[in-house]
DNA sequence: CATGAATGAGACTTCATTCAT
DNA sequence: TATGAATGAAGTCTCATTCAT
């Protein structure tokens, strides 16, 4: 046994990881330095090379922490109301709160996951993982009622994560909160109206 | 009055922009330096600077100049094919083509707006102007045919543009073209069908 | 709180100061580089700007620093003597020691304080105060001795500290100190003079 | 004769001196550009360059050519009024629109001047010649009016020109124009007061 | 002679990272 | 372990100067 609080480090770890991820959500990955990083934890620079090697370590770790909790909420929330849930306005904001400042990070991501093949796979794998448990989850609300040969659920789940994207995208420049929310509504309604009747 | 031939400025103007756009586009707006690009032009770095006044403005000056240019491409292709062409697979990969590069940059715009309250009016405004253009067309296509008050054209418009833009985004992980084209005219279809018929 | 020295980084600053003055004082505010500071000290570039944020703040803030150090030295001069040691030579020399440095300086310090009205309003003032503090000294020597509404002292110090500048900066184009002293001590004693008798 | 107008190449000459000397007093040698110069001569930086061959000698050759300007306008004012025009306010604003511009100058001159020995001993030089002209000056006032041995005629010139050059000073960091011409006038007529009755 | 686009050296400044304390 | 001063590489931007037209 240490002397030090057992999982003191993993705590630390997971402080700076929140912190970090702050940090660069707001600033961007680019534009955040680890000074930044350091003084909004109120420790000093090199600390934080204790836990993680680099910058780019350091960046891709938060969001690697914070994709975790972000899925679980979002994944309770709609075990609870099923697929329509997912169709509510509600829904939309519920989703907006866990995703946002990740929607930004995740555009700092894919630019340096350009560069970085293995980076790449992981991305685009983990981006299947949600269209195949969307997938699941509208043919799962069908239940045995319908033969599923006819709807395309990849092709849907797909749609509806793209909508998300680009609902999120377009809130980042200043669009009105409250039209997007309309917009997912509307067409979630439409795009998995049919399913649901 | 130049002595060298007249327009010359101009075209330099415009071959920078070019070549701006794509080394921006694949190094990211941080991490492409102004060597890169003088580098890609083939003339020294003081060069550039004649033309643009900074990094910034390079950039978003590209960004301009190719919007205007992709813009007109896509309508041209609507006009003739009308809404119907929009729901297909091949529309779907002739926007991609003028977009992707774009797409990439969109991602930097977006950071560099969050800190210039200017830039993100004006994107906001183009955004808007998009979805506008996007509801009339759908509108449009009705004719006279139906009562318009049941449909919600904006936020039908505003879902057609946020797939496009969610869709593009996952391309750029890697995502397989086929199922994201295929994602795009099953969601088009169902988003406007009922429209349509 | 620094694990490191208490004070140190005062002392750093201090260092600083002081090669910087010497530095620019002998190259000149614009041909003296941030890098001729950092290699007298023996420093990096970077090491210099966690003390100032840049050129400018150096350069003004080592005029400063050395202001103060001058000024108590000439006060301090006067004070034993009076205004009758202000009339002597010795006295001339004495306070050319310690202002010919800076009087380089403060030619490049007035290029700087044209395009900064602060900065202007800044120097405006403490002249003002030196003024003043002549004009007090001169008056006091005086003593009840006479009725003062003949003299205009602040007039008569303004004349003298124009004298010290005017009479510097001949000296600096390599005029002979030996004739500069002796028009300091003549025009002081027709100046003062009759003040004083 | 040459095609061209004779006497053009000494008139563009001139006429680049007088806009070198205007940009450069108000910017400053340094900050000052030699486009800011073409630009105010409308002509482009590479005319220059065929009458001058560096910024430099550009402006060492404007300073030049104005100080033969400027002691011409002065002299011819005192051959006028004599030692009392001297003494007066009006004098003193006659000639600080004369030095004002060439004084900021001269700052500037003075650092250029210091790493270049035979132009600092041009200086000293002219400098010397001035006060040798203003010492004759107050001898000739006096006249044979009295034996001549008493007065020390050139530490009095050295002191004229001090006080001018530091009443102009203390003008150039905003001082008020009105107290430092009381200053003048009141200073000049105790020190040469007595010379006079 | 004039033009002005291009050059290229170099200035200021910023950080990710290291390391002695 | 934590600190934070120092490093040094790199980036943006500026100009004096040149040269093909």
């Amino acid at each position: 046994m240490p002397k030090v609080v057992p999982g003191y480090k993993e705590q630390a770890r997971n402080r700076i990881l929140n912190e970090a991820r702050s940090v660069f959500s707001e600033k961007g990955y680019h534009s955040a330095t680890m000074d930044d990083v350091a003084k909004a934890l109120g420790v000093s620079k090199g600390a934080i090379y204790q836990y993680f090697r680099s910058k780019k370590e350091l960046f891709l770790a938060a969001l690697d922490y914070h994709a975790g909790v972000r899925g679980s909420v979002v994944q309770s929330f709609l075990q609870e109301g099923g697929l329509k849930a997912l169709c509510t306005e509600e829904f939309f904001d519920r989703m907006r709160e866990e995703s946002m400042g990740s929607l930004l990070l995740n555009y700092d991501l894919l630019r340096v996951a350009l560069s970085d093949d293995t980076l790449r796979k992981q991305l685009r794998v983990k981006h299947e993982q949600w269209v195949k448990g969307v997938a699941e989850m509208i043919q799962h609300s069908l239940g045995e009622k319908e033969v599923s040969d006819e709807v395309d659920f990849l092709s849907l789940a797909r749609a509806v994560l793209a909508i998300r994207d680009g609902l999120y995208g377009s809130l980042i420049v200043g669009g009105d909160a409250k039209k997007a929310r309309r917009a997912w509504s509307v067409s979630m309604t439409r795009l998995l109206g049919s399913v649901l009747d």
